[in-house]
DNA sequence: GGGATCCATCAGGAACGCTTATAGCACATG
DNA sequence: CATGTGCTATAAGCGTTCCTGATGGATCCC
């Protein structure tokens, strides 16, 4: 119910102590058992098991609800007081990886000649941070890129009535090691890759590859950064293949499926300002 | 912050009025006029104009975040509930328009044999509001469908951490009047109906079928209503195509793009029980 | 077994939020 | 133009809520 008890609930399970979460907060450790045992009373079951603290699975479930309720609380407070604020002469763009390519960096450029007095602060975050980040009002716009069929709407984490518009789709091309077999075709289809190893990484999800390709796509090394030039010295070492849109890499063209690297523009309510005008010379529809 | 606050926000919004909605929620107007100002004071900008009362512009966008908002908060709430609560012998499943279908139906009179204890009540809701009974704690099962690419899942509204699986796919048909020149065919393209006129029709929303078409569509007829009778004879009267699963209505084969009527299963959390094992049985996996 | 640590409970006090009462404002009416 | 009516804002009073500080009981470690 009360925000500030889930918060507490959180502080408690994340450091698996009362006491330390009350450290934490500024509470006293009386103040932190009470809030929990009201949770608790309010919910009708227990939240939480006591020495050691750990959720039990009803607060397991809780926990699951209490980021995202969370977010959406401050993604509306972050919405209405970018609706009232004064128009800002700054502003940050929240690029997810391989977000920011070149045709949105070239718009980006007009925009500001256009845009004088706009100062520009390009952020760059982690795949799926970027709608997080504009939902929380740490950034005004959001660049985030997925691959998706042609003019298919990528699907964004709900974090609130967030517009997302698209910015930019480009060819996807498939990377493979220098010598690989494969590696002289003009195009390739995905249905024959199925079966070969696949670099596990945010920037190519596999889950994604089944959703639009069906099953298959083993993983091979699963890396959990977002640096471009790790991946391709990985997919070059033979120890997987991965899609990238055409202007990151070299590669083989992907010709079936008919994917794309999509890149859509996210902001919340923009009201008449700069920051308008940029959304809407960076996503032009 | 607190919910109670929206939840009076909201109150006075649509009653434009403090002192009817102080009556509405069993409050003095002072009350009220008290939460408004804490409210304002919290987000540091007005959210509603007074004499007349109607919502700022910044009151406008917080409105938006409301309803989702106190959705969250509900179906937080009946998630843990649900997890704690007793495995209960009688549920709810809610079925969207078009959602419960031949193939679902023989599996829940299946399930219904091995499991002889369970009293079951299924709950027609309108399209998009069987995910919100789930999360909302009236339904303990959701049937939803949509039209989507083979195993593409459909696009839910995100209203906290529902499990979805797939139920059933099924082939489309295009429904066309009497003597229509296509009637004969043996299967159609969307592409060569994209310049016909179409119904708009909650169960076969024109926006889906541009995204995954391509543009046109034109509207003709919008009816908003969920009956399938209905549907079928405005159809036949001339007053625009429309996409319904094979077993619905009589028409003709859809061929190209590969789009099938998909349903899928929504639930929160299930603890084992007759619940879960209705949810197996339903959505084989 | 003794000490330390941790959570639950209790009592007191501050802070919050509602009610009652009243002031202030806009608009309609005579 | 004065007055009444209907609305919201503000002030004072008060009950409830919620936090603090102190204490008790349980568990773990030495």
């Amino acid at each position: 119910m009360d925000p500030n008890l889930v918060r507490t609930f959180m502080t408690v399970a994340r450091l698996g102590s009362f006491s330390a979460a009350a450290a934490e907060l500024g509470y006293t450790q009386s103040a932190v058992s009470q809030q929990i045992a009201t949770l608790e009373a309010d919910l009708g079951t227990p939240l939480l098991s006591r020495r050691p603290v750990a959720p039990t699975g009803a607060g397991e479930r809780r926990l699951q609800h209490a980021g995202p309720l969370l977010l959406r609380i401050r993604a509306a407070r972050a919405d209405v007081r970018r609706v009232a604020a004064a128009p800002a002469h700054r502003l940050t763009l929240a690029a997810g990886p391989l977000a920011l390519g070149p045709a949105v960096a070239a718009r980006l450029a007009r925009a500001r000649v256009r845009l004088p007095r706009l100062t520009v602060t390009v952020r760059a975050c982690a795949a799926g941070e970027a709608a997080r980040l504009v939902a929380g009002g740490e950034a005004e716009l959001g660049l985030v890129a997925g691959i998706a069929a042609p003019s298919d709407p990528l699907r964004l984490p709900d974090v609130g009535p967030l517009t997302a518009t698209g910015a930019e789709e480009e060819p996807l091309v498939v990377a493979l090691p220098d010598g690989h077999p494969l590696a002289g075709r003009a195009g390739l289809r995905l249905a024959d890759l199925v079966d070969a190893r696949w670099l596990r990484t945010p920037l190519c999800p596999l889950e994604r590859l089944r959703d639009l390709a069906g099953d298959g796509f083993r993983a091979g090394l699963h890396y959990t950064g977002d640096d471009l030039r790790t991946v391709t010295s990985l997919v070059a070492a033979g120890h997987g293949l991965t899609l990238l849109p055409a202007s990151a890499a070299p590669g083989v063209p992907l010709l079936a499926p008919r994917l794309v690297h999509r890149v859509e523009l996210v902001h919340g309510a923009l009201p008449p300002g700069p920051a308008a005008d940029l959304a809407a010379a960076l996503a032009p529809s």
